[in-house]
DNA sequence: CCTACCGATCGGTAGG
DNA sequence: CCTACCGATCGGTAGG
């Protein structure tokens, strides 16, 4: 109990500086906002964080480790490719609406780690878009997929499920998971071998 | 002639600055940092632009004007919803990828804009927006379309051509009207009625 | 286009 | 957690 306060401070210092730096960007938000809106003087903010890059480090490799583990278990998986894939985008939007604000630095805002961690995170980016790349790969091995362009396949399945954390609002009239649900069929249906014009 | 340089040197300017945009941000990139790159001291700047600001409202409106004088053809055509939405995906993808810079700017850089700016901008981004909204609503009433929810099939649209800007570079194996094909058929086919699903 | 500069604000520290 | 403060840097101006 006599630790909890000084280990909810700096959660709550992380909680806050996720909302601020999705609206108004890691650069445009100062640390003396982040005290404003915590009712305390900047200063005090360096009582439990080191430095405000050791703030979106802290976000950044934390929802970079919720999707990369996520996609770990569908790795481990042996179901079919389709089957991976809907999980994977299910995983994904999951996350992504149940931490909307962390995942929208996670995804906007990773380019102003220092060098350093910079690399680290692209390691840990790579490592997630090369989740999808392998579902993909497997089911042109399975024939159930159509691949044009490896590349541009995954690019797009991730653009198109990353960037409702751009206008997604909670208590809408579809829940994640059916949003999940529509984005799974929207995706699918654009990869899979389409007998209508390939005759098969 | 004799105009010509102060008229190029300020395009210059703009070139530079989203290029700059693109790569840092809006707010972490300084005149100072434009200057560099211009050889010339941050000061001269201010010979050929009133401010930082103005250099930003000019990226972000051109293109937004650009993208949405293409839309304003095709909403005067006759076409079919079909071919309407092929037509528009394509001019998105060209006018992107011919200006991968300002493209970027316009699209992520524009929350920056100052308030008043601001709005303005926003007006023209919903117009863009409902460019494709009315297309997806003409395919519904043609009865070639499946919708479920219109914001989240147009926002997944947008998502969808838009954020190759993040990725795509030129001289690739795929040229831009392959890349606007491969999407255009992407998308279509996740919003036809699926008659392997509806059995109609 | 440059030199010289300014007021404001930034992230962060010292010391309590 | 606060007061008091600092060096650095920012966008921008004056005057040539």
């Amino acid at each position: 109990m006599h630790t909890e306060n000084k280990f909810n401070r700096k959660e709550q210092i992380i909680q806050v500086a996720e909302s601020l730096f999705k609206e108004r960007g890691f650069m445009a938000t100062t640390m003396r906002d982040l005290a404003k809106v915590l009712k305390i003087e900047a200063a005090s903010l360096y009582s439990h964080i080191q430095s405000k890059d050791e703030i979106l480090e802290t976000i950044c490799f934390r929802l970079g480790q919720e999707f990369n583990s996520a996609m770990d278990k569908i790795k481990s998986s042996h179901e079919n490719a389709e089957d991976k894939l809907r999980r994977a985008i299910l995983n994904h939007i999951i996350i992504l609406t149940g931490d909307l604000n962390g995942s929208a630095v996670f995804l906007k805002e990773w380019r102003h780690l220092k060098r350093e961690k910079l690399n680290e995170f692209n390691i840990e980016r790579k490592k997630y878009e090369n989740g999808f790349k392998e579902i993909v790969k497997q089911g042109e091995r399975e024939n159930i997929f159509s691949i044009v362009d490896i590349t541009l396949t995954v690019q797009t399945i991730l653009s198109t499920i990353s960037w409702l954390v751009e206008w997604y609002k909670p208590g809408g009239k579809m829940s994640p998971g059916e949003i999940a649900n529509y984005l799974a069929d929207f995706i699918i249906s654009g990869l899979k071998k389409n007998p209508a014009h390939r005759n098969e």
